[in-house]
DNA sequence: ATGGAGACCTTTTTT
DNA sequence: AGGTCTCCAT
C-alpha cells in the first residue's frame, strides 16, 4: 500500500471524497465529532504526498490553536519540513506576515505594528478627549464597535463619512461625531504605523484590489486553498478567499452552520449558504456521522439544535454506545454550583481511574470561572484557566512588550504612552497631555517632540527627561540588528527600570515572574530550530535567521494566549469558555451556568437571530463531550457584586427529559424530594437561599496552590548537580551542572519529558520537589 | 508630580 | 467584587 492509500484507508467513505478531491471547488459541511479536523489535515497530507508543493498551500484557520494543531497533526502524518512550509495559520497572522512585506505599497513600513482592542480603545479615549466630546457618550467600545463593523464590510472611513445614511443613524443615536472620530483614528493608526486587527483584513482587500501585480502574485502563490470554519468568516476574509481562489478554483471550504456562534463580531452565515453561488462547480460533502460523543449525548444535541428555523439540513447519527444519561445538578448557589462540581470530579476521578485532564468545565463569561476555581483549590483539585486573562493581555507583560514596539517602532504611540512614565521618571501627566495637544494640533509625531523638545512650553529639566527617556530607547533600537531577542529583552527589562520597580513591591511577585517567564520563552525563541520562512520574491526556503526582537515581536504580536503545547502533559481539569472550547473534545464536560440571562446571555434576548446564536453556542457546548455531560445551573449567582436570582435557562428544556438524570442539591448536600425536573416553587427557592453561605477559605491565589502540591521554591544556592527539580512548563528533571555564579549562573537541566534545557537561574522558578 | 480616597461602571463571547 | 477614573491633598 503506497502512502496515498494509506492515508485514505483510516477513513470512512465520505471523509475520503472530502479529502481526495483536491482540485476544483468543494464545500465540507462537517457536524460535530464528524472528523473536521481529521479531514483538514488528511487532505493536506494526501495533497504533499500527490506531489503538490507545500509552498503553494493555504490553510486558514480561525485560532492560533486550532492552526498549531493542524501542524503537528500534518507532521506525524508527512513529516517535518513539508508541514512546516505550508502556509497555515489564523486569518489575521497569514496577513500580516504578507503585509510586512508588502505594505511599503501602502504607505506602511516593515516595522508595522499590530494595534490590540486595548491599543485601539487608548486611540480612541484620546480623539475623544482632544475633540472634547463627551466620554460618556462616546464610549470607546461602542465607537470601536462601530468602526470595526464598517472595515469588516469594507467600508472606509472616508465613505463612511460620506454616507447619508449611516449619517442619519449616528444623528439618530446622538453620537454624530462618530465619522470624525473614525478618520483621525486611521489617520492616527497609520501616524504610528500600526494597524489594528480589523486594518489587517481591510488592507489585505486593499492590495489585492489595488494592486493587480499583487493579486497574481498571490494568486500564483496560493492554489491550492483550505478554510477551515468557514461559517465564521466576516465579509473581508469572505472576500480575500475569493479573489484569491479566483485563478485556480482549487478551494475546500470546511464548516458547519450549526456551530456558528461569531456573528456577533461580523462573521456571515451566508457566506457558507451561498459558496456554490460563488462557485457554480462546486460540490459538496456532508461528514454526518459522529465518531465522538455517545447517542445520548448526540441525541440531545441534535434535540438542541432543531429549535433554529435557520439551517442547513443534515442528519448527525453515531455508531457509539448509548452512554450514561446527561446530569443536570441545580444547586443553591453559585459557590455550591462550583462545589458540587468539584465533588462530581473528585468521584469520578475515584470511580473511573481516570485523570484531571480528561475533565472539562466550560462557562458563557470569563467572569464565572473565579467560583470555579476557588471549589477547584479547595479539594486539591490542578486545573488551567484557558483564555480569559491571557498571559498577552496581562498589565505587566503588555508594559515590556511597549518597550519592545517602542524600540522596534518609534512611532507606536499608544506603547510610548504607556511606558513614557512607567516606570515613573517624572514625566507626568501635565506634560503628558501638553505633548498630546501640541502634536495633534501641529500634526506632529509625539516621539519627535519627546527626542527634540526645545522648542516646547516645557521646564528645562522635564526637557532634560524627555531627551533622556528619547536616548534610552533609541540606543534600544540600535541593538536591535546585533542583539538577539533575549539578550536585548533581558537587557530592555533590567536597563529600563522595570524590573527594579517590580522587585521593589513584594505584591508585584506575581507579575516579575511573568516578565521573567517572558524573557524565558524569549531564550526559547534564540534557541529553538528557527521557522521555515521563505524569501518573498523567490520563494527560496530560509532556515537560517538571526533571532532578533522584531522577529520575536512578529510571532509574538497576534498570539492571544499562551502557547499550550505541553497542555496533555499536565494533568489538569480545564476551564474555558465555551467560545473558547469550539474545535476541542473531552470526556467529561461541564456546562455551567444554565440559567436565563446568562445562557441565554442577557444581552442577546433582543432578537431570535441573537438567540438562536446562543444555541448554537450551546449546542458546540454539548457536543464537546465524548463520554458524560453533566449541565448544572444556581439559584443564585452574584453578579457585580450583588445577589441575583435565576431561572434554569430554557436550553435545558429543550432536551428530552429521556437523557437527563437531575440531582437537586441543597447547601448541605442534602438531596430534596424532586417533582418534575427543573421546576421549584418559590418558596423552595427561599429556603434555599437562606443556605447560601460563603465558604471559609484562605485566599490563595493560583499559582501558589499548584505550586505548593510541587514542593518549595528553590534558592539559586540550592541547585547543585544530581538534585531533582520541578519547572511549571517543563515539569520535572535532574539537574546535571551548573556554570556561572551570581545573576548569570545557570545550570543544565535535563527534564523527565522535554530533554535537556540551560536555565538562567534568576529567571527559571525552579522548585525542590517534597 | 504623585498617591490615596471615593465615585462609577462593568460582563458576553475573540482575532 | 474588582478595576478604572476623578478629584484632592501632599
Amino acid at each position: 500500500m503506497n502512502h496515498e492509500e494509506k492515508i485514505l484507508s483510516e477513513l470512512n467513505k465520505t471523509q475520503q471524497d472530502a479529502v481526495s478531491k483536491i482540485d476544483g471547488p468543494l464545500m465540507v459541511i462537517a457536524g460535530a465529532g464528524s472528523g473536521k479536523t481529521r479531514v483538514l489535515t488528511y487532505r493536506i497530507a494526501y495533497m504533499l504526498t500527490k506531489g503538490i508543493n507545500p509552498f503553494n498551500i493555504l490553510a486558514l484557520t480561525f485560532t492560533n490553536k486550532a492552526a498549531n494543531e493542524m501542524k503537528e497533526r500534518i507532521k506525524n502524518l508527512v513529516g517535518d519540513a513539508s508541514a512546516k512550509a505550508v502556509n497555515m495559520g489564523t486569518f489575521h497572522s497569514v496577513f500580516y506576515k504578507i503585509l510586512r512585506v508588502e505594505g511599503e505599497k501602502l504607505g506602511y513600513t516593515r516595522n508595522l505594528t499590530v494595534y490590540d482592542t486595548d491599543d485601539a480603545k487608548g486611540v480612541i479615549k484620546n480623539i475623544v478627549k482632544e475633540m472634547n466630546l463627551d466620554p460618556k457618550v462616546y464610549l470607546p467600545n461602542f465607537i470601536l464597535q462601530r468602526i470595526s463593523a464598517a472595515k469588516s464590510s469594507l467600508l472606509s472611513a472616508e465613505e463612511y463619512a460620506r454616507s447619508p445614511e449611516i449619517i442619519e443613524t449616528d444623528a439618530r443615536i446622538g453620537k454624530p461625531h462618530i465619522a470624525e472620530i473614525f478618520l483621525r483614528y486611521n489617520a492616527r493608526l497609520r501616524q504610528s504605523d500600526a494597524m489594528d486587527f480589523d486594518d489587517l483584513l481591510y488592507y489585505m482587500n486593499v492590495l489585492l484590489r489595488d494592486f493587480p501585480e499583487m493579486l497574481y502574485k498571490y494568486q500564483n502563490r496560493f492554489r491550492y486553498i483550505l478554510v477551515d470554519e468557514y461559517q465564521d468568516t466576516n465579509f473581508a476574509q469572505y472576500l480575500i478567499v475569493k479573489k484569491l481562489a479566483a485563478a485556480h478554483h482549487n478551494i475546500c471550504v470546511v464548516g458547519d452552520d450549526a456551530q456558528s456562534i461569531y456573528a456577533f463580531r461580523g462573521a456571515n452565515i451566508q457566506n457558507i449558504l451561498n459558496f456554490k453561488k460563488d462557485f457554480p462547480s462546486a460540490e459538496t460533502v456532508k461528514l454526518e456521522q459522529n465518531y465522538r460523543s455517545t447517542q445520548n449525548i448526540v441525541n440531545a444535541a441534535n434535540a438542541v439544535i432543531k429549535h433554529n428555523k435557520k439551517q442547513i439540513h443534515k442528519e448527525v447519527w453515531t455508531d457509539n454506545d448509548e452512554g450514561k444519561k446527561i446530569n443536570v445538578i441545580r444547586s443553591s448557589s453559585d459557590s455550591e454550583e462550583a462545589q458540587s462540581i468539584a465533588f462530581s470530579i473528585f468521584e469520578t476521578k475515584q470511580n473511573e481511574h481516570v485523570n484531571n485532564k480528561d475533565f472539562a468545565i466550560l462557562y458563557r463569561t470569563n467572569s464565572q470561572s473565579r467560583a470555579l476555581e476557588e471549589a477547584l483549590m479547595k479539594m486539591q483539585i490542578p486545573y488551567k484557566i484557558f483564555g480569559g486573562l491571557s498571559f498577552y493581555k496581562r498589565k505587566e507583560i503588555k508594559n515590556i512588550l511597549a518597550y519592545f514596539r517602542l524600540a522596534i517602532n518609534n512611532y507606536d504611540e499608544e506603547a510610548l504612552l504607556r511606558v513614557i512614565n512607567y516606570p515613573q521618571r517624572g514625566i507626568g501627566a501635565t506634560t503628558v497631555d501638553k505633548l498630546k495637544v501640541t502634536s495633534s494640533q501641529n500634526n506632529v509625531r509625539i516621539w519627535d517632540y519627546v527626542q527634540n523638545p526645545d522648542n516646547l512650553d516645557l521646564g528645562a529639566a522635564t526637557k532634560a527627561k524627555l531627551k533622556d527617556f528619547a536616548l534610552r530607547i533609541k540606543s534600544f533600537s540600535t541593538m536591535i540588528p546585533t542583539t538577539d531577542a533575549y539578550e536585548l529583552g533581558k537587557h530592555i527589562a533590567i536597563s529600563s527600570g522595570v524590573i527594579q520597580d517590580m522587585k521593589a513591591d513584594i505584591a508585584e511577585k506575581d507579575r516579575l515572574d511573568n516578565v521573567e517567564g517572558l524573557i524565558d520563552s524569549m531564550k526559547e525563541f534564540v534557541e529553538k530550530e528557527p521557522e521555515t520562512e521563505f524569501n518573498e520574491e523567490t520563494g527560496e526556503l530560509i532556515t537560517e535567521y538571526f533571532p532578533s526582537l522584531d522577529r520575536f515581536m512578529s510571532n509574538v504580536a497576534l498570539l492571544t494566549d499562551e502557547e499550550n503545547k505541553d497542555d496533555e502533559s499536565q494533568d489538569r481539569v480545564k476551564l474555558m469558555t465555551i467560545h473558547a472550547s469550539k474545535g476541542l473534545e473531552f470526556d467529561y464536560v461541564y456546562i455551567t451556568g444554565l440559567e436565563e440571562n446568562l445562557f441565554p446571555s442577557s444581552m442577546s434576548l433582543g432578537s431570535s437571530a441573537e438567540i438562536e446564536e446562543e444555541r448554537r453556542l450551546f449546542y458546540v457546548a454539548v457536543t464537546r463531550a465524548r463520554k458524560h455531560l453533566t449541565l448544572t445551573c444556581a439559584q443564585t449567582r452574584y453578579k457585580f457584586g450583588s445577589l441575583q436570582f435565576c431561572e434554569p435557562s430554557r436550553f435545558m428544556e429543550e432536551i428530552p427529559y429521556k437523557y437527563m438524570n437531575v440531582t437537586e442539591k441543597a447547601s448541605a448536600g442534602r438531596k430534596l424530594e424532586k417533582k418534575s425536573p427543573l421546576s421549584f416553587s418559590s418558596e423552595r427557592d427561599k429556603t434555599f437561599v437562606k443556605k447560601v453561605a460563603k465558604p471559609a477559605y484562605q485566599k490563595v491565589t493560583p499559582q501558589e496552590v499548584n505550586l505548593k502540591q510541587f514542593g518549595n521554591p528553590a534558592e539559586v544556592g540550592e541547585i547543585v548537580p544530581d538534585i531533582r527539580v520541578y519547572h511549571s512548563k517543563f515539569g520535572y528533571g535532574q539537574v546535571l551542572g551548573t556554570d556561572g555564579a551570581g545573576p548569570d549562573k545557570r545550570a543544565v537541566i535535563k527534564f523527565d519529558t522535554v530533554g535537556e534545557k540551560t536555565l538562567l537561574l534568576a529567571y527559571a522558578k525552579l522548585i525542590i520537589p517534597k
